[in-house]
RNA sequence: GCGCCCGUAGCUCAGCCGGAUAGAGCAACGGAUUUCUAAUCCGUCGGUCGGGUGUUCGAGUCACCCCGGGCGCGCCA
């Protein structure tokens, strides 16, 4: 199904080519609702190449312009745009339409990617925090979006599960390990084994040595120490299973690092094979001295002590990704501080020959009340199960408070998803690239730019549905008369347009942002067009413009990771 | 020293490939409710887009310089 935005771009290519100019200039939706819907620019951009006046050239693209019985008749404005207006008309056929499409109006690509999308990555024997949130969150949400426009995608969860830290959790382990506690709760223990370990190291060189030890025993291949850490692995992954389960989030492949140990040798014989990796102060190291940026930044694939690093393990991902998994594409969801890293890893790819797409998707961090990097009081990162819990802990506190009569189950269920979803919605309607405060008053609240605010709408929804006990319209007429009607079919027609551009530039937000303008058109509307109590063909009509805006919510909430509650 | 990211209203933030008089939300103030959930809606107030120079029909957006904040830079990940 086509958009109005598509369609009229080539309304205006046909009256380009009629007009004997060549296509120029870009159709997009109107910078203001005073110009109509969509503009065009196309004249100024002419105008400019050939020496013309703008205005001239505006009119002359006009004179050729058949918008059919989609639009009023074009004006020029300004310095030279064509503002396009759709009818009313237009737009319930539109809408009418999209009743009909279980992808409301978006099409699937032409061109399907096998992407690799690695997000999340949480460290074992450290337990899962506000740290992750963003990764993890933001990865979830461009593979479902991804997945949705038709992409193979693979989830892969890149756990840390074979670094230095081991050294001190082994020793941990043989000397500090309390058997209770770690039954009680394991990752809690793992902490303190860790956290403990780490103070004596610091304060005690003997100690730090004998940590190193069982690290070189553990990564040459001692039985005792690989089981203590195939244990940690375990508990580990038992509680970010929890996480995910409440997240909502599902991993196709976990491929920790582990997994690449044997493939690092190679890795480093072949480089230096090829020549793209030299031996310099005893490490093996990739220089990048054609690339300015790079020239004093070398990357280490092979310590000195004969150790590989991260670098080493990345590479062999990449080469696992693209020649086992057959990816074309892929996307690394990671915090701006990993730029200069990944910039290294892709070069080394391409100086390889690999081909394939590869994206470092960044994002900043999320701060505390004093605008520096969110800690407990103690000064620790925060759990992320405790972020969580405490979510869904306030969100019930909301719901006893607006719907007391509502069952247990019921609050439980209505509780988490208003809770996780404000979390998540508090990262996704953020550009990813900016640090934001975190803060439980504004994501929990009712009011504005929120989680809440938009399951709201969709709530309404269903409650005028309840209310009417029909599960469903069955119109293909809609009548639209009044301006919030209007208007509010209008957003629904841009769902389409606006869904591709979240993968432009990795950018949820603006589709987050397009919500809460739906959640605010059909608020206004609910305000204005009684729906029920209305007469025929208005009530009908209505009704099904309801219906519509209840399935863009959810899908477009969905496409976000967030889940919609039926009452609230 | 080199590099990356950020600087937009009192606060929190949108403004992708340069487009018209820079937009939201919160807060503040003023209105609307015998209602399909007021958990909402409508209105008012509020900005030399950190500063400067340049590129051009046009710059919050691009280039260069400066200021301020954050982060990263050979053996942690």
């Amino acid at each position: 199904m086509e958009t109005f935005q598509t369609l009229l771009a080539k309304k205006l290519a046909d009256a380009l080519t009629a007009a004997k100019l060549p296509n120029a200039g870009e159709l997009t939706p109107a910078s203001d609702a005073r110009f109509g819907d969509y503009q065009t620019n196309a004249a100024l951009v002419l105008a400019k190449q050939r020496g013309e006046n703008p205005r001239n050239v505006a009119e002359k693209i006009l004179g050729r312009v058949d918008v059919g019985d989609l639009c009023e008749p074009p004006t020029v404005a300004g310095v030279g745009f064509i503002n396009f207006t759709l009818r009313a008309e237009a737009v319930a056929k539109k809408a009418a339409e999209l009743l009909q499409d279980e992808r409301l109006g978006v099409t699937k690509t032409t061109s399907t990617r096998k992407i690799v999308i690695d997000f999340g990555s949480p460290n074992v024997a450290k337990p899962m925090h506000v740290g992750h949130v963003r990764s993890t969150v933001l990865g979830d949400a461009l593979a479902r979006i991804a997945q949705f426009f038709g992409h193979e995608v693979i989830r892969d969860n890149h756990i840390g599960d074979w670094g230095t830290q081991f050294g001190m959790v082994i020793y941990g382990w043989k000397n500090l390990l309390d058997r209770q506690s770690l039954q009680r709760d394991p990752i809690a223990e793992l902490v303190r084994i860790y956290k403990e370990t780490n103070e004596r190291s610091t304060k005690d060189p003997s100690v730090r040595e004998a940590c190193r030890q069982e690290l070189v025993k553990m990564q040459s291949g001692d039985a005792e120490n690989l089981s203590i850490w195939k244990q940690c692995v375990d508990l580990s992954m038992g509680d970010f299973e929890r996480a995910y389960k409440l997240l909502d989030i599902h991993y196709d492949i976990q491929r920790g690092e582990s997994f690449y140990n044997d493939r690092l040798p190679k890795v480093v014989e072949r480089l230096l094979k090829s020549g793209l990796a030299e031996i310099s102060e005893g490490a093996v190291c990739v220089f990048f001295r054609d690339i300015p940026e790079l020239a004093d930044k070398p990357c280490i694939i092979r310590k000195r002590d004969g150790g590989y690093n991260y670098a080493t393990t990345d590479v062999a991902t990449v080469d696992y990704r693209i020649n086992d998994l057959k990816a074309d594409t892929i996307w690394i969801v990671t915090g701006a501080p990993q730029i200069l890293h990944f910039k290294q890893i892709f070069e080394i790819a391409r100086r390889e020959g690999y081909k394939a797409d590869f994206r470092h998707i960044t994002h900043g961090s999320i701060l505390g009340e004093n605008r520096k990097l969110m800690k407990t009081r103690s000064g620790d990162n925060v759990p992320l199960r405790e972020l969580l819990d405490e979510a869904c802990a306030r969100a019930r506190k909301i719901v006893e408070e607006k719907n007391p009569d509502l069952s247990d189950t019921e609050k439980i269920d209505i509780a988490q998803k208003i809770g996780i979803g404000a979390v998540k919605y508090a990262d996704l309607s953020q550009y990813r690239m900016t640090d934001y405060v975190f803060s439980w008053d504004k994501m929990l609240s009712l009011q504005g730019n929120t989680a809440p605010y938009l399951q709201n709408a969709y709530v309404r929804i269903r409650s005028i549905f309840r209310k009417a006990g029909e599960t469903q319209t069955k119109i293909d007429q809609l009548v639209l008369a009044e301006a919030a009607e209007i208007n509010l079919a209008k957003l629904l027609c841009q769902f389409a347009e606006v869904v591709p551009q979240v993968l432009n530039d990795f950018r949820p937000n603006i589709l987050a942002n397009y919500l809460f303008e739906l959640a605010n058109s059909f608020h206004t509307f609910y305000e204005a067009c009684p729906v029920l109590k209305s007469e025929e063909p208005a009530r009908s009509s209505r009704l099904a413009l309801c219906d519509l805006a209840g399935r863009v919510l959810q899908r477009g909430l969905d496409l976000l990771g967030i889940k919609v509650p039926e009452k609230m």
